[in-house]
DNA sequence: AAGCTTAGCAACCGCACTTGG
DNA sequence: GCCAAGTGCGGTTGCTAAGCT
């Protein structure tokens, strides 16, 4: 049976965007409105797929879009959401106005990633990655520049203070061993209670509400865990991160 | 200065999910 | 309930600029 291809690729421009592709998809939807990709190349005039059109439209035409470095305090709510959601990049972008899902996710990878190594966290799993001399290690960072790197972010403040023993730990490493370098591991994977802790963290220590209340992404008062029908009482709807909750950026 | 490597990011691809007939 | 179309999402690729040798 198969599904009928998205766009018919043969007469379809493939590749970066022009400017005047840009100005026709950006002149269409201001005058229509978003809606029905499928037909909106054609009624934009466009040689484009309608998925590629919604992505650069989502990516990189939108006008609520915040262009630019992320801050500091930006890169620790994209930690901290990625340590409970994984990679949901589309919720950790609803999390974070201005900012697109593809964004968030090269960011992460290119940045935070690094980051969190040279703070001795995994960035799959949230836990400190433990010192494992009579392991068997494969390391690939021997180089001057990386070494240089990791010094310099390790002389960063950490306002979160997410995992400063960690941190404390990498570091102590790096001064003992200046040509060790731990980034890289073949290990057996860490443990899941370690992951599910910061949970009840965020939560005010509750740590028996639910994943959806602590982040906000759940009205308290229709969840069954209680806590966050409490807190829904109390509170005046903002979640852990300070965010209003409910306000799930672009896509809601 | 030239060639090579690496980092950053825009865009594509394919699968999963949702919706409507 | 089933099926096909439409849409969204996450992973991956490929291009380009910057840095290094």
């Amino acid at each position: 049976m198969g599904r009928s291809p998205c766009c018919e690729k043969a007469h379809t421009n493939k590749g970066a965007w022009t400017k005047e592709e840009d100005d026709k998809l950006v002149a269409y939807i201001r005058a229509h409105g978003e809606g029905c990709w499928r037909s909106l190349p054609k009624a934009a005039g466009l040689l484009r797929c309608g998925k590629s059109c919604r992505l650069r439209w989502i990516n990189y035409l939108r006008p609520d879009l915040k262009r630019g470095n992320f801050t500091e305090e930006e890169d620790e709510i994209i930690i901290k959401l990625h340590s409970h959601l994984g990679n949901k990049w589309s919720l950790i972008a609803g999390r974070l106005p201005g900012r697109t899902d593809n964004e968030i996710k090269n960011y992460w990878n290119t940045h935070i990633r690094r980051k969190l190594l040279n703070r001795g966290v995994d960035p799959a799993t949230h836990s400190p990655i433990k010192d494992r001399r009579d392991e068997p290690t494969i390391s690939f960072a021997s180089n001057s520049k990386e070494i240089k790197e990791t010094k310099s972010s390790a002389e960063l403040s950490f306002a979160g203070n997410l995992e400063d023993s960690a941190d404390a730990a990498a570091s102590s490493a790096q001064e003992r061993c200046p040509d060790l370098n731990l980034e890289l591991r073949i290990s057996p994977p860490s443990h899941q209670q370690q992951r599910a802790e910061p949970i009840s963290r965020f939560a005010g220590g509750k740590s028996d509400s639910c994943l959806e209340c602590s982040l906000g992404l759940k009205d308290g008062r229709n969840c069954g865990c209680g806590v966050g029908a409490i807190e829904s009482e109390t509170s005046v709807g903002y979640d852990f991160l300070g965010l209003k909750a409910g306000a799930l950026g672009y896509r809601s």
